[in-house]
DNA sequence: TCCGTCAATATCGTCGGACGATTTCATCCG
DNA sequence: CGGATGAAATCGTCCGACGATATTGACGGA
């Protein structure tokens, strides 16, 4: 009788290791926005059950990440500008939030911080893609980690952020990638410090930033709607 | 089976009337919260395959309304203290935003909360515990509607909030519901009035009395933990 | 040639059964 | 009384089947 989900449980099933596959797939780009997913095609591919992957389309359904039209098949969601929009505004409530809960946590629980500073600054230096997803990846986690409520990591749309980070891919310059983890830096950095109003302000101007970048996009990068 | 005559969007499938009959159970208190849902027991109850059982069972899980472990099977969620204050904590945010952007919305989108008020008002009359639910209901759907983010709907724990509701429930007397109904009232008029500061205030107010009825009730009332 | 109608196909939704894996529980023995 | 043990219950996964529906492409008439 816990109160949630399985933590260790859950990811010990063959439905959960398909739908990590998924959500690893659109992170590194082996799947795209739009695309359709066959159950034959991913039954094969995977060496799973229609059950089984039926299920993880389910759960990936519910994350907001794939869509299911009756009869026409399952697709990864492909976000329109307006779906950007909304997602960015709701996304940062919940991580100014985690940002203040963490800032306003104990000061040996803040210091967790530290190891996704250190990542960013690793970050830097090879620069390769993957590293700036595993960076973006150990932030969140950390973050959710030190602000301590366990109904953050469930409700916060990461995996639909991870969505709109493929779609913006093919626009997004290597600078601008270094710009955003600088702003993952400037939060950890307040986080540490305890400084709960600065805190706040870095995940603003990130989120700021974020925008002016989406705006700056073309037509092409958005679903249309 | 044969029974879908008009089937125009993804949520008309069996398992979606299957998670909306638990969800609705839960509501009702049907279903109560820390319950052990025996696959075989719902199959004939509901009269669906265990196929579709399991993926609305999934689904629920997405949701966080029911916890799954492996080979034990799955059971209502009980909510802890901890997880009623990390609940209402992210709850509150996506209120107050909804409530933001509600209150900044076209005058002709706010009329729509009119709906929503007038609703409240007939409450008060009948005082049925029925109509505490639709009120709840209608009030945040309407709030959601008038908001126009895509995303809040999605994100916004009140499945959640709903097990909370049910675990309150034997405790919660009925002028507490009206107190509680009440506060929903004064952010419809805010939100109506176009007042952003007083729709937020709203909000605020509204979860901190939750809060002080959640800490004056008992132990008995929350899993442990 | 263009467009509407209609059949063929691909794919999905649901069902029922099967088998191994694991937990749970009652029983038995020391 | 407590720990080992075996049976029952339940779950996870797989497979095959059938009807339902959308999509596609052929066909014929304007």
């Amino acid at each position: 009788m816990t109160a949630t989900p399985a933590p260790r449980d859950a990811t010990t099933g063959t439905t959960e290791k398909v739908a990590d596959a998924i959500r690893n797939g659109i992170r590194t780009g082996q799947f795209v926005p739009g695309q359709h997913l066959v159950e034959a095609e991913l039954t094969l591919r995977l060496q799973i059950s229609r059950s089984s992957l039926r299920e993880a389309l389910r759960h990936l359904n519910g994350d907001g990440i794939v869509a299911i039209h009756r009869y026409r098949g399952a697709h990864i969601c492909r976000l329109s500008r307006r779906d950007t929009r909304d997602l960015l505004a709701v996304l940062e409530q919940l991580v100014r939030l985690a940002a203040r809960l963490a800032a306003a946590s104990t000061h040996e629980k803040r210091a967790l911080m530290d190891a996704a500073l250190d990542a960013a600054r690793r970050h830097d230096e090879d620069g390769d893609h993957r590293s700036y997803i595993a960076i973006r990846q150990a932030f969140y986690d950390c973050l959710f980690e030190v602000a301590a409520n366990r109904e953050l990591p469930r409700v916060t749309p990461l995996r639909r952020a991870d969505l709109f980070r493929a779609q913006m891919r093919p626009y997004q310059s290597w600078e601008q990638q270094q710009i955003h983890t600088a702003g993952y830096r400037r939060i950890a950095q307040a986080v540490v410090a305890g400084n709960v109003e600065a805190a706040e302000a870095a995940v603003q101007a990130l989120f700021a930033e974020t925008r002016a970048m989406v705006t700056a996009l073309p037509d092409a990068a958005f679903e249309e709607g």
